[in-house]
This record gives C-alpha cells, structure tokens and sequence, in this order.
DNA sequence: CGGCATCCGGGAAGATACTG
DNA sequence: CAGTATCTTCCCGGATGCCG
C-alpha cells in the first residue's frame, strides 16, 4: 500500500472541471447517490450498485473520503459494522445528481425498465414530482423494497422522501424497485402488478393510481433536435 | 474503421445513471461546455481544453454526435471548415454544468489561478451572479480574449453572457480570461493588473471594481464538515 | 492546416479468488 | 462481512503520419 500521488487532474481554473477532478471517476458518482438517503454498509452499497467490483468501491470510497465528501463511522456497540456516510459537503452534491437525473430522461436511449436500486427511485420522486400536480394533496405512501424501508411524504405542495417505518401510511408498498418504477413511470396499473406478484399493496390502493401521476417524464428528445 | 460496440454502461434505470452513460466519458462534459457559448471547430476545441488530445477529441465528438448531443456543420463557402455545436437537448446540459460548478467552488482544493477558457469565464458569470447585488444595475462590459469578442450585458437583475462585439459596451477588457478572474474572483484591483501589463481597460474603468462585487464565492467547506 | 487513423505505454476498471 | 490480491482488459494520453 503505498501513497497515491493524486489522480490526473484537468488543471482547470473552471468549477465544473475541478468537480471532474473530484467525482469525475467511473462510478464516484453513484456511490454519492446511493448513501444520500443515509448511511450504509460496504456491503449493501455493492449490492445496490449493480456491477461495481469491490475494488473499484473501496477505491472510490478511499477516494472520496480524502476528498472530505465521505466519511467512515464505526457504528455503537450493538452492531459491530462500519458505515460509510456523506458529509454535509457530499449532501450538497444532490443538485447535480438531480440535474443530470432530470436531463437524461429526455434521453431516446434512456430505458426506465433498467435495474433500479431503492434509492434511485426515491431521489426519482424528488427530482420528477410536478409541484401544479402534487399541490393540495396530503397522504403517505411507505414502501418495502427488499429490506428497505422507505416512505414518501406528500404535504404542503412536494413529495418528501426518506428511509422510515412504512407502518401506519396510507398506502404502503411491497415489491422492488423496478416493479414501483413500472407503476409510477411505466404507467402499468396496480392491478396489472399485484397480479403478477410483483407488488403487494395494503391501505389506501386507489391512492397509487394518484401517486402514479405525480411525476410526469419530459418529452423525449425528438428528430427535430437530432437531425442534422 | 469497425463499428464500435457501445461503450460499457451502468445498465440502470436511474437517470442520473444514464446521464453518466451518456456524458460520463472523460472530457465529454467539458467539451460540451466549450461548446456551450456557440459553435466551434475542433482546433479552438483542441486550444480551449488543456490536455486533451487530438484523437480523445475525435473520440468524444463522434460519440456525442452519434447521442445526439453534438451536430456537425460545414459553413458556408466563405471557409471551408467545419464546425461543432450543439443541439438544442446539448445546449439543455447548461444546468448540469452550473450546478457542478457552483457546488465545486466549495471544495478546498479548488485553485481559481489555474488556466481557464473564455468560454468557462463566461459561463461563470452566469453561475455565480448574486441577484440581490445585480438588481438595479444596468450596464455593457466587453471582453477580448485572444481572438474571442465576448459581451456581459448588466440588465433586468441578471448579467447575460454572450458571443459578441464588445464595442460600444461601458467597459472594455483585453487580455487573458485568468487576469479577468483574478479582478473578479481574486479581487485584485484593475490597477493592479494593467500596472502589470495583464489586462488593458477602456471605458467606464471605474465599472470594473462594481463588476467584481457581482459574483460571490460560496464559503469554503469548513473543518467542521471534513473533520469526523 | 484541419481532421482524423494507428501504434504504443501506463494506468484505471472489471472479474475472480482469497483472507481476517 | 469487509475488504485485499491478482490478473486481464480496456481506456486515456502522447506521438506520428496520412490525406484532403
């Protein structure tokens, strides 16, 4: 193990090329992605980031925890676990995660039936809500994917959204990810998904042909943009 | 030439996932951002971007044309050259750019003195105005940077930033975009600057210390964020 | 000169296996 | 569970050279 000399910078004066130089690398900035919703495990960031080797994890997390965007916590006594969570700095990076998130679904090759991890699909639902559509509407919707809990808060005109006890929500579903995807972007009924056994829904099931609506995808790129 | 099997990608749903897929190449945004101010030929690329090479610069063209990011044009006969510019979803990654470059600037590593492009100067301004400070004034600055005429028009709470002629404007300033930053983000006084040769005024001189009060830095990231 | 293709060396990323 | 070690592959950066 022996001392990186620091990676190949774009020596430039510009903002956005010194961001480069810090969270420029392959995979950087998904690992930012995955612990805004809070703390996790060196293994469950691997499990949720599809294809990332576990060196190439403990690079980055090296990496952006000397840059000051990650820190490492050694967890109290119960669970003898680390955990690897973002600074207030690295909390600030969910603008760019959200402006890059809002201008690929514009994207002709974009495919929403992809993979999704847990915290994908909330920081979806802060990133797509349509404030003309959520305005006026006060629910709950909590959600069980995998061992993830999670809730989506509507009040005072946005969606909220974070980890949390699902119990006592209005409507609280079950399933994965890429099954509340399909409902929510996919525009598939609920019906059509318990059906399936891909979601389990309980409460309020009217409430998710709602909460379905909520977040409207822009309008593709079209030929008028691409041709030449 | 075979055709190429697209490049490796993050196979997720996630937009901001895509996005990387679709921008996350090294260089990538930064070209977009070179281009960001109007179309260019790839040797002024090649000229405003520090480091690259010419045959990544092939690289990245022909792929963000082949995503429909990028389109290329031949002028009109006066020349026979060709240029780049982007399309209209290209010229929609602005967001993306300013919010990497706003967050950026917090980082303490960040060194303003480095080179910077005339486009990434520009482009600043636009980031980093400070509405409250640009309400109520009305004013044109000019720009001579080497070979590039660049204009900041001062009006209706905002600076605009552009290509064009800076005759005619209030203030005008010839030399290179670092000696500007250092007026504007270094805060070293015009006469500093023309004293040492670097930067020449005409016009309203008495405008440029205004002009430098426009653009604020966000504070540094303190230790109480870095530190454990 | 502008716009590439080609070859090469170094280094980062990816896959797998292995260890405390 | 949380990484390390090793190997291979691929990308990046630099140099050169072709061709209009």
């Amino acid at each position: 193990m022996k001392l990186e000399k620091r990676t190949r910078s774009y020596n430039d004066a510009c903002g956005t090329a010194h961001a480069l130089d810090l969270i420029g690398e392959r995979w950087a900035l998904l690992v930012i992605r995955e612990l805004m919703l809070g703390p996790k495990r060196f293994s469950d960031l691997k499990a949720d980031l599809p294809g990332i080797s576990a060196n190439v994890l403990t690079q980055r997390l090296e990496g952006l925890e000397a840059t000051g965007l990650v820190r490492r916590r050694r967890l109290p006594p119960p669970g003898v676990a680390q955990v690897y969570e973002l600074t207030d700095w690295g909390y600030e990076a969910e603008p760019i995660v959200q402006a890059l998130g809002r201008w690929a679904t514009r994207s002709p090759a974009h495919d929403p039936r992809l993979p999704l991890s847990a915290t994908s699909l909330m920081l979806s639902f802060r990133t797509m809500q349509a404030p003309e559509r959520v305005a006026g509407l006060a629910a709950t919707i909590g959600f069980r994917i995998g061992d993830q809990h999670l809730v989506a808060r509507i009040a005072d005109g946005r969606v909220h959204t974070e980890r949390g006890d699902p119990d006592g929500a209005d409507l609280i579903l079950t399933g994965a990810a890429e099954a509340i995807a399909a409902l929510v972007y996919g525009h598939v009924p609920l019906e059509a998904l318990t059906a399936a056994g891909a979601l389990t829904a309980e409460g309020d099931t009217a409430l998710a042909a709602t909460f379905a609506t909520l977040f409207p995808l822009p309008p593709k790129v079209g030929s008028e943009s691409v041709a030449q």
